[in-house]
DNA sequence: ATTCTGACA
DNA sequence: TGTCAGAA
């Protein structure tokens, strides 16, 4: 199943397509690689281009945004996931269990919603 | 015609 | 985030 990773990994969209598929502006799509959490290939011609993957992050990206993310906090779900796929190479699929997702989402939420009065401890787990 | 960067009435 | 300018 690495034929199907290096597809989805090869950048083959421009950003006005990549507008269409995800419905975000141009400037939403260029701001997002600004923060860093998007990487696009870059053309001899210095244009955008996205991969599949790229596209699903973006998607990935609005929703975060809805469910009360910001910025820095998606940063850091990203830089996390890259973290533990550097620990273990081989394992391509489950880089988080779903409930290390929803921590770490809980946590976020929180701390984007400054409401970082509770006790840590009450929605551990 | 499309995309890029930089800037802000 | 929108939008406009000037360049590629």
């Amino acid at each position: 199943m690495k034929e199907k990773e290096l597809r989805r990994s090869m950048a083959v969209f421009t950003i006005g397509t990549v507008m269409k598929l995800t419905n975000l502006t141009a400037r939403q799509i260029r701001y997002y690689e600004e923060q860093q959490i998007v990487q696009p290939q870059r053309t001899e011609t210095n244009r955008r281009m996205y991969s599949l993957s790229d596209v699903d992050r973006l998607l990935e990206i609005k929703d975060y945004l809805s469910e009360g993310l910001n910025i820095p906090a998606i940063r850091r779900i990203y830089d996390e996931e890259k973290q533990k796929t550097a620990k273990f190479p081989e394992e391509k699929e489950h880089h988080l269990t779903d409930e290390d997702v929803r921590r770490i989402l809980y946590k976020e939420i929180l701390d984007a919603s400054g409401f970082n009065s509770l006790d840590k401890n009450t929605w551990k787990r």
